[in-house]
DNA sequence: ACATTCCCGGAGAACGTTTTCCCGAGGTAC
DNA sequence: GTACCTCGGGAAAACGTTCTCCGGGAATGT
């Protein structure tokens, strides 16, 4: 029952441990009778290399860092899932380090994963100014792959949500289907998300007229924010409510209900991410899919190809999908379009 | 920029590997001046131990596993978090793993997690039954602590809500408002939670006359189940419907407004776990809070008072606290009784 | 027949720690 | 003065791999 090593399988098979290395590894052809003795000593012995000895030796922990703001964040515990599935196909390991919403504690728990040795990071960052100085460094240590949000230019490779393309998949959606007065809920600060959606809805929103792109409203990116949002704008009675994420759009539908607007026929209301929640909201919430197992694929696909060229940082685009639900379409929910 | 040693400290401060191994790991006292020397020169080069070496040497990585069945199940992600920040505290590292509800799967974890030398493991056993085996090996080799989840007596530690306790809470809760008509919505199966929520249920209800402890429903714990279920139980027309977990019970809120029920006027509805979407349903679902952060507290405890006497397992159970919200007092939230 | 290559296998260094063993200096007890 | 501690410190083993180097034999080429 204790640790069987390659010393207990050479002597058990009557070869070298370097030649039980060998075999087990695959890294030099072997005769192919030893090949089978040793095999069949491993087997008997019930051999299981030590992965730590196998790390201090070849400098590989197989191992990846996983560092998040906030696991309780609806939205990545599905991105947590799709990273550890890719990660764990190719045999690696994933270290979860919560950071409480705490640039300190983000850069505590870099620290710490980077002595752990880990072969790689994946990191969300907490914030777009403040995690900056940890992530460079990190990144200048082991390959980096910053994810769904951003962190300054040329810091990392990172890989994203089209946000822009989202924004205008929303407010084609909208036109389409008869509004005429949106307004932007969305949230205030630096963080690239809250930008690039920002933005994007000023862009989009010039269709509707020169003052749609002036109805914005910005907070944070909770419920609460939502339900108060909604008393801010709804005495203008506009006939769509664009929400920069599920939560707000969620709390906006609660509100909106207190107060006795009929969503969808009075004012659509639609999200972005996709959370669990959107489909169980009440109506259904129309909002914009991330794409997340694509940016777990191409998250680990971005480590493997690069072997730390500091030069060329890559910033890998995805294209989100529209999920057309209750809450914008009076009828009940549309067939999605193909893009 | 490259990896500082202990070999590049005792150079710099002029004295031996294993005078700076024992300065900075404190394993031994060391003169007042050479210790002075040494700090200095390790602060001075940035030097940060292996872990891995650190590893290899102490057989300790500092590192535990943890096994879930699926981190998109919704009352995870706090758990994790609590989980995650009481480790980190004690300068341990979280191994995530993620089962996708599948024992096979489960077990292949479980075995990757043991090979990277895992201190100890904090594992959600995906099934009462098929998990029993890896989990029993898994124990056999080191400190295992059970999550919420069961898996068969005597197989490891365990710590978990004690759901007898929060389902009396419930029971007693509808019992003071007047309710009279109780029926159960629960989950099939032989998991442990299903089969304690259940039991629960039945020895309670009796308080409410002898039909009350046979209203039972058994689905699975799905909103889609608890959709289902109101189906089948509304046409009897309880005025309380228990649901084994928040999930069903939101399934219940959802399909009982379709069908013009009033909630909690004619009808109270109760969930179980608080998870983050109770408190967003509409009305707000009056809940059991799993006590979360103290489960935490207690999982990494047990793991640090057992080295691993095999004889006596032990099985924490922790109160829970019931949340009254709108889904169950017509008059509002009512004030949480102290217990 | 001899040089060259190739193949298979072993001995042992290396990875960066921790820890055991040892040594010398200085103090104390007799 | 000798015996015996204690204390600060160094040399080197050990952890379990991987990998480099080396050697012996067979095969091939001239």
């Amino acid at each position: 029952m204790a640790e069987v090593t390659l010393k207990d399988v050479a002597r058990a098979s009557g070869c070298s441990i370097a030649t039980v290395s060998r075999v087990l590894a695959g890294t030099r052809p072997v005769g192919a009778e030893t090949a089978r003795t040793v095999r069949e000593a491993a087997e008997r012995l019930g051999y299981r290399p030590n992965q730590v000895a196998r790390a201090l030796r070849s400098r590989s922990t197989g191992t990846v860092g996983l560092v998040l703001p906030q696991i309780t964040n609806p939205f990545f515990p599905s991105l947590v899932r799709e990273l550890e599935h890719a990660l764990h196909a190719g045999g690696r390991a994933v270290l979860l380090a919560d950071c409480d919403d705490d640039p300190l504690t983000e850069a505590a728990r870099i620290g710490a994963l980077l002595d752990r040795q880990v072969d790689a990071l994946f990191l969300i960052p907490v914030d777009e100014h403040r995690s900056r100085d940890a992530v460079a460094d990190a990144a200048a240590r082991v390959p980096l792959v910053l994810l769904d949000r951003g962190c300054g230019p040329g810091v990392a490779d990172s890989v994203a949500v089209d946000n822009a393309a989202g924004m205008a998949l929303v407010l084609e959606h909208l036109a389409a289907t008869g509004r005429r007065r949106p307004c932007f809920v969305g949230a205030a600060g630096t963080a690239s998300a809250a930008v690039e959606r920002r933005t994007a809805y000023e862009a989009g929103a010039a269709a509707f007229g020169p003052e749609a792109a002036a109805r914005i409203e910005l907070g944070d990116f909770s419920v609460e924010w939502g339900r108060a949002a909604v008393d801010r704008i709804w005495p203008a009675r506009p006939d769509a409510l664009v929400c920069a994420n599920d939560l707000i759009a969620v709390g906006a539908l609660q509100r909106l209900r207190q107060l006795g607007a009929d969503v969808p026929g009075e004012i659509a209301v639609t999200g972005f991410d996709d959370i669990p929640l959107a489909g169980l909201a009440d109506p259904a919430l129309t909002t914009v899919r991330q794409p997340v197992a694509e940016l777990a694929a191409e998250a680990t696909r971005l480590l493997t190809h690069r072997p730390g060229a500091p030069g060329s940082r890559r910033a890998v685009r995805l294209a989100p999908q529209l999920v057309i639900r209750a809450s914008s379409t009076p009828g009940g929910p549309l067939i999605p379009r193909p893009r």
